[in-house]
DNA sequence: ACATTAACACCAC
DNA sequence: GTGGTGTTAATGT
């Protein structure tokens, strides 16, 4: 009767994440994870402090509110640590945390057990950079995407970047499911959801792509991605 | 020309 | 019924 399973984590070589999706294997793993409901608070300005996060299902969105209206932040996916930002004393002023999708489920720990942890296992700490790292990367692209790019282009390039980071390749064809909202679309490429919707139908008109309600296809990445040219 | 906003109908869950 | 989508008309830059 084998039960000896753990995987302990051991790094011979320190390698450059550069692609690689910031992860916390071992951290997380006997945390039960929460799902949650489209729209159900994760955290909101008053206990942002309290937890690191881990995505495990689905999508959280972050965002900060100005003059009554949602400024999107950040939004995270599965396999990504989020709210690293509690570990360190500075504020991060008023942010919220909500599932961006049905079903997203998320495991979180408490800030203090995970200072804990780091003292005992350094390659936390490295983690914990890589994921505020990838974080600032996302969010100088988006900046770099609406400073450069028109509506239509970044949704072009939303699409086509998202589709190859989270869909499926299925023979010559790419699936994202669950579909994102045109709404949500439009939050993070910065614009507003009839323009995403109208440009989603022309790609759709022009057999690039499917979609519906509950899912996505990307018939032709190669047609998409000649568009940015 | 390009994009946003408001408005309305339609449809799915 | 609510929320998401398709479409158009008015308006702004």
């Amino acid at each position: 009767m084998m039960t000896i399973d753990f995987r302990r984590e051991t790094f011979p070589i320190a390698l450059p994440g550069i692609f690689s999706v910031p992860k916390c294997p071992s951290l997380f793993d006997e945390i039960p994870e929460t799902t949650l409901k489209k729209g159900a608070v994760i955290f909101n300005e008053l206990n942002a402090h309290l937890f690191v996060y881990k995505v495990t299902k689905g999508m959280v969105r972050l965002y900060s509110i100005h003059d009554g209206k949602e400024m999107l932040e950040d939004y995270y996916q599965p396999g990504e640590m989020f709210n690293c930002e509690a570990l360190l004393h500075n504020d991060q002023g008023e942010m919220v945390a909500k599932a961006m999708t049905q079903g997203t489920a998320v495991k979180k720990i408490s800030v203090h057990a995970f200072r804990q942890a780091i003292t005992a296992n350094a390659s936390l700490y490295e983690k914990v950079l890589s994921s505020i790292s990838a974080s600032l990367s996302r969010t100088q692209e988006r900046l770099r995407s609406i400073t450069l790019l028109n509506s239509q282009q970044r949704v072009v390039q939303f699409l086509a970047s998202h589709t190859m980071k989270s869909g499926r390749r299925v023979g010559y064809e790419w699936v994202v499911k669950p579909a994102m909202t045109h709404q949500e679309i439009g939050s993070i490429i910065g614009t507003g959801r009839q323009t995403v919707t109208t440009a989603l139908n022309k790609l759709r008109k022009n057999g690039i792509i499917h979609f519906n309600r509950s899912y996505l296809i990307v018939r032709d990445m190669e047609a998409l991605l000649r568009l940015l040219d």
